[in-house]
DNA sequence: GCTTGACCTCAAGTTCACTTGAACTTGAAT
DNA sequence: ATTCAAGTTCAAGTGAACTTGAGGTCAAGC
């Protein structure tokens, strides 16, 4: 069924859990790359398939396409990556998810003073404070990293 | 400036930090709503804040307009919330929060595991696990609760 | 009386990450 | 020989959450 270590579209798609559709996308998109056959058929070489892993582990941490492709790129295309490169990007993602979570953390904090005080009105209310109210002492929303926040343009 | 406690939509979009065109889209989707002056002009009443507060607080842990509307229904429209109003959401919201974070962590600890043991394959690695490989022996891919998931869809 | 600026409506555009559909080709099996 | 599944390309669609643009109204200030 793997004639030469080569593997088809749906091949990749089963064992990837990606849809075709999607390798098709990501292959535009430059994020894996795929041979042809003389008919024109994709034709993956196994190693697409850690390419993949990685494409949906650092999608779970949230980048996007855009930022995954640009990881990837720091990976020797061909090679196998060394336990150098993990580290480093996995020191990155360490950092990413670190942020995500102190910034729920301090989002539950915030929440949970807002009960405590029973500040109904919200509008002082460190939690959502969006710059409403002359009062600005608060901190503003700071509460989320970039990629989870919602905050007031300022001014 | 402000004349009978009523608003114009510059005050709002200032004071909340939403953009005009947000507030008109909001309303059109039912999350707040507005009187007309005589020549067809919106006015707000003061509250709309305290509910627009909510939509940003509402929309940093992850709610879509959809929910945020829902949850706005449960609020008594008219009248400013009770403090047993707020605690029923807050408690929602809280438990949100708690389950973001957990499943961050959980992702984290993946993540740590991994580079432990070195298994720069991500194939077998239960950080991104996405069904791949007859060894099935991981967890799967069940680190993310379903809105920060991207999962290989089963089969 | 005219310009300015704030406001109005409604349709269409934007970004992200894909999916869907139409129209067509290929390779293998019956 | 024909049928079928699997593949191809390219254009267009999806949904969420808005923004932008065109074209028009209205009240106030000079």
């Amino acid at each position: 069924m793997d004639t030469h270590d080569v593997l088809s579209v749906s091949e990749v798609a089963r064992r990837s859990g990606f849809a075709a559709s999607a390798l098709r996308y990501y292959e535009d998109q430059g994020l894996i790359t795929a041979g042809r056959s003389s008919s024109g058929r994709r034709r993956y070489e196994r190693g697409v398939l850690r390419r993949l892993a990685f494409v949906r582990a650092a999608g779970n941490i949230g980048l996007s396409l855009q930022e995954i492709r640009d990881e990837l790129a720091t990976l020797p295309a061909s090679r196998t990556p060394t336990k150098a490169d993990w580290q480093r990007i996995s020191r990155h993602w360490r950092t990413r998810i670190d942020d995500q979570i102190a910034a729920l953390e301090r989002l539950r904090d915030g929440l949970d003073s807002c009960i405590g005080c029973g500040c109904l009105s919200l509008q002082r209310c460190a939690f959502s404070n969006p710059g409403d109210i002359a009062s600005a002492q608060s901190p503003g929303a700071a509460y989320l990293p970039a990629q989870l926040r919602r905050v007031a343009p300022r001014r």
